[in-house]
Order: structure tokens, then sequence, then C-alpha cells
RNA sequence: GGCGGGAUAGCUCAGUAGGUAGAGCAACGGACUGAAAAUCCGUGUGUCCCCAGUUCAAUUCUGGGUCCCGCCA
């Protein structure tokens, strides 16, 4: 048991924060700095022609300081979190064979949930019960599935507020593939684990920078294209339903190009989803508590860059100790 | 200038057959086991435009004023 404890972990930085707060600009700096590589934790930037929408890096800079987990998938698939882990892990491993050091950059809480190992291990999944489950809820309501939840996994439906669709629809999916129910697997099966000891660094800023930082972005990606992205994924025959279209901005858009809503309705609706995003991480966010945080009102970038060289440099020497 | 409609939460508006008011959105907080930029939960004191009148009591009724929006000149 106690030899576990002696299993070295692979130390990792991770620079999180919520979106628009600078991270991109400040990772790029710092992995110049450490001869890193970027693994991008980011939901949306794993799918291939999203972006201007997700604010990918440009392939200039790409070349220049190699960017993993970015482009990966195509958006009529569903990339999962525990997808993420997997590839994550598999990415570290690749950057450490080449001696160089793994940097972990995005605003996906979940996904760095799913690296920490705390997902339960071979979990299944199946988009043909999944469907029908969406009918389901169409034909007969919510409220008639999540009493079947009830009946057949108590502990979950007691967990999951009967207005959820999506946490009902999982534990049921879950509980109609294997014949157990969730609760069960959570409970008997092994956590996926994690190999990792990643150093947090938070960025911060003050809210209301931080919306006029997010309304300033989500302009410029209004008049540099992103209508036409999304009016291209669509003429592609991408479906509009698919998780891949499902963040903010590219759900408004859709409207737009459909003649559904104007181009300014369009434009507040992102921005307001974005704000409330940035909310939803800083809840995830807190929970990390990083090592260092850095409040980008009162920090000049390149003075928190100084301040947390040596740090990441510490955590990383690390490993040779015991 | 004439006629009509309006003025209530940050915004759009509902409402009180007279007993000081509530929805959606926003804002803020929270949850989170393979869709997570998803999904869901919680939090509602505001000169009910101003002045006067009627009344035990007016945001609500009456009169006047101010501003806004239509239509007609």
């Amino acid at each position: 048991m106690t030899e576990n404890l002696h299993i070295k972990k692979i130390p990792v930085i991770a620079i999180i924060g919520p979106t628009a707060v600078g991270k991109t600009k400040f990772s790029l700096e710092l992995a110049r700095r450490l001869n890193a590589e970027v693994i991008s934790v980011d939901s949306r930037q794993v799918y291939r022609y999203l972006d201007v929408g997700t604010d990918k890096v440009s392939p200039d800079i790409r070349r220049e300081i190699l960017h993993h987990l970015i482009d990966i998938a195509d958006p009529d698939q569903v990339y999962s979190a525990a997808d993420f882990a997997s590839d994550a892990t598999d990415a570290i491993g690749r950057i450490r064979n080449r001696k160089r050091v793994p940097l972990l950059i995005g605003g996906t809480p979940f996904y760095y949930k799913a690296l920490c190992g705390t997902l339960s291990e071979d979990l299944p999944k199946d988009a043909a019960v999944r469907e029908m489950l969406k009918e389901e809820i169409e034909k007969k309501g919510l409220a008639e599935l999540h009493n079947e939840l009830s009946s057949v996994d108590p502990a979950a439906a007691a967990k999951i507020h009967p207005n959820d669709p999506v946490r009902t629809m999982r534990a049921l999916e879950i509980y109609r593939i294997t014949g157990r129910p969730a609760t069960w697997w959570y409970e008997n099966q092994a956590k996926m684990g994690s190999p990792f000891d990643i150093f947090y660094i938070g960025l911060i800023r003050e809210r209301s920078n931080l919306y006029k930082n997010i309304t300033a972005r989500v302009r410029e990606q209004f008049s540099n294209g992103y209508p036409e992205e999304v009016e291209w994924l669509l003429a592609q025959g991408y479906s509009p339903s698919l998780p891949a279209l499902q963040g903010f901005g590219y759900r408004e858009l859709v409207q737009y190009v459909k003649g559904s809503c104007s181009y300014e309705e369009a434009l507040e609706g992102d921005i307001r989803s974005t704000k409330a995003f940035s909310r939803r991480q800083m809840t995830w966010f807190r929970h990390y508590e990083p090592a260092m945080w850095y409040d980008f009102d009162k920090y000049e970038m390149s003075e928190a860059m100084e301040d947390v060289l040596p740090h990441c440099i510490r955590h990383l020497e690390q490993e040779g100790k015991d």
C-alpha cells in the first residue's frame, strides 16, 4: 500500500484562468522560456474548422511552439473528457521523450478534472442509446425518465436534479448498456488515476476588466470571419445539434445564418454567454487552489513571468528527488 | 398644434376589482464521473415619473404637470 506513495509523479505545469484573461499570450512566452510544448486543454479547439470562434493560435505560432490536441477531431465526432485524458497522457509522454517540458493551457475545467484521474475507468457510452433516450424525453417528458432513474438507481436520482436532462440521460445510459446502475460503477470501478503532479498557475483580473476583454474579443471575432465560419460549417452539412456547435457564438450564429435573429442579437448573445462561462470557470478554478495567482490588473505580464519562472523550474526539477 | 398609447427591478414588460409588487433576461453565488463553451440549481426593497385631490389607506381612482412613442396636421 505505502509503496504507491513512492511512485514518482511526472511534474507538469498548467496555466488556468477564465476565458480572455490572457492565458494564451502568457503561455507562449512561458513556453519559450521553458523550451516547452503546449497541450491545449480546450474542448472546442480539438475540433477542426472551428478556428475563429475558438481563438486558436495561428499556424505560424504553432510552427514555432508545438501545440498538441488542436484539430484532432471532426465536428461531427463527439470528443469526450475521457478521450482528452488519454490523448493528453500520450502527448505528455511523447513530449518528455524529446526531453522537453509539457505545458498545459486552456480553460476547460472538466478536462483538468479528467486528467487528475478522478473519473471511473471504462465507463461505457453508446450513441444509439443516447439517441433513444432523447426521443423518450420528447415523447414522455423528462420527469418520466427521472422517475425511471429513481427506481433503478435511487442514489443517482437523488443527486441529479429532475430538471437536468443531460445527467439523467447519462445515468440511464450506463444502466441500460450494462444492466447495472451508474452508482454501482462509481463505487466499484477503479478510478483512472493520474501519474501527474500538476503545478497550477492561476491568472485572474478584475471582473469588469475581464468583461471588457470578452466584449472586445467577441466583437473582433465577429468582424474577422466568425459568421462566415459558421455559414461554411452549415454548408458542409454539419448539423447544428452537434456538440461541437453547441458552444457560445456558434449557437447564436447558427440562428443568425438561418435568419432567425439579427447580427446584433447574435453578437450580444455570444458576449452574454461568454461572460456566464467565465463565471462558471471561476467556480471550478477556485477548487484547484493554484500555487500562484497573478492578477493582471496589478501585475505586468512580464513581472508575473519573472516571478513564476523559478517556481516552475523548481517544480520540474523535483522529479529527480524522491 | 390635435388625437391616442405609455412611464413599475440594470433591460423588456406583467400586475394590484385601492391594503406599498413579480416574470423573463442581465448580475451574483453554487453543482458537476466519457456532450462540459454542455447541463442544471439558488439569490428579487424597487422614490411602482412628479404634484395635488378623494380615502382609514393611492403604485392602483380623479385632476394637473413633465417626458417618451405612434397617427393626424
